[in-house]
DNA sequence: ATGATAATCGAACGCCTGTTCTGTGTCAAG
DNA sequence: CTTGACACAGAACAGGCGTTCGATTATCAT
């Protein structure tokens, strides 16, 4: 006698079920019918596919919608949260211009110049509308904590609040820079990361553009990178 | 006359039955069947409603599998990667022993503490397994430029290569680190991030516990945080 | 005005699919 | 030995669903 009772847990048969579903799952994308079920499993009755399938319910192992048919769901783990794709726009340096995003660039954009982010890591109320991704070149941003090689996220935005951490491209210095924002009395204060630095204080009549703020940072370890 | 001709592209009717087709994947999580797809668009047989899907099918936007009900999935975008669940263990700060995960960690971790990471993020050749995460707390890791707040992504380890970097709990000094890992001759040494700060030189017969590699780091500019 | 094509429609049909029903075999407990 | 519970089986059925067919209407080009 195999059953699925209190003292043992789920037997051999409905182990076997639930390892046939969550594998035709990852092939198919759709969940299998109850006869493919008793074909993989080596039971000859639809009705015993429900009769397991009715225990396994039960139990917590899955869910059931018999209003459509190949109407179940595993509830091993949560699911996974949404993810979205951030285009990689090109790089960003001290010496250069930071590049911005045109409307064209978020429409086109392919896997290969993008960068995919879970949507649970984005700060705040952050929608992960209009990013875009710059990857970092040289140690210029060190300042900022920002290492060569590291991707920063952004948004766009042509001016900040205090604490904001900013994308500058300071046009009288031929200079790009990552620092964090604030105002002062007759002008602003470009804040590094690093409490050890010193910050850039910016006149009101400087040519300073704000191209975006930080979202985030992110670091791979990758050595070879 | 509408149709799905190459001056146009696709007439107000198909869009609409797109748009069905994407809303009720994301709220039911598998596809509508060509009757719902009639009753939401207002097309009173199922033939035309056929008609439209093999025009949208011949025409890119969608797949169907003739050999199930609902066999149909839109292909407007690359689909997003995979992505994984990290469990958070716990904070890294400079005075206290690293939180290192034991076998429990892995099978019984919830969204509540763990991070999702697209694992097109992982560095190398990295599958994500046995990672787990800690959080920063604390200005003393900035010599790795690694900010408060921040996320770092290990793997567990107790030894490491020349490059790698690594969180340390060096016990004579009652102090964790991150740094990178060189050998030396008698000894070796723990490299900060930062190229302006200098490295600790660790003899050989000092204690000095490696817990893990850093995989990846990850800041979220979540001001209020 | 005409012919061709596209769009639209309802009905019927067949297949896929899950549910229900009845029955059999095995086992443990009384 | 009897009884009840569990596991298993096949058959029949009903409903969901997509396809096919024949027809009508609308639009367009000639």
């Amino acid at each position: 006698m195999m059953m699925v009772r209190k003292s043992k847990g789920i037997g051999e048969r409905h182990q076997k079920i639930l390892d046939f579903i969550a594998s035709y799952q990852r092939e198919h994308k759709h969940p299998p019918s109850i006869r493919e079920i008793g074909e993989h499993c080596d039971i000859s009755s639809t009705s015993v596919v429900n009769y397991y399938l009715d225990q396994l319910e039960k139990s917590g192992y899955l869910e059931r919608d018999r209003k459509i048919s190949r109407g179940m769901r595993l509830t091993g783990n949560t699911p996974l949260g949404d993810m979205l794709r951030v285009p990689v726009l090109g790089v960003i340096q001290a010496g250069e211009p930071i590049p911005v995003p045109s409307n064209a660039d978020f429409g086109s954009f392919t896997p290969e110049d993008s960068v995919e982010i879970a949507t649970s890591l984005m700060p705040g109320k952050e929608k992960g509308k209009e990013l875009f991704a710059l990857k970092v070149q040289g140690d210029s941003m060190i300042d900022a904590m920002v290492n060569d090689g590291d991707i920063v996220i952004l948004k766009p935005s042509q001016d900040a609040r205090n604490g904001d951490m900013v994308a500058v491209w300071l046009s009288d210095r031929n200079e790009t820079t990552l620092k964090y924002f604030y105002k002062e009395k007759d002008g602003f204060r470009l804040q590094p990361a690093n409490p050890t630095m010193k910050p850039i204080m910016i006149k009101k009549n400087e040519l300073v553009e704000i191209k975006g703020k930080v979202v985030m940072v992110i670091r791979k370890m990758d050595r070879f990178n």
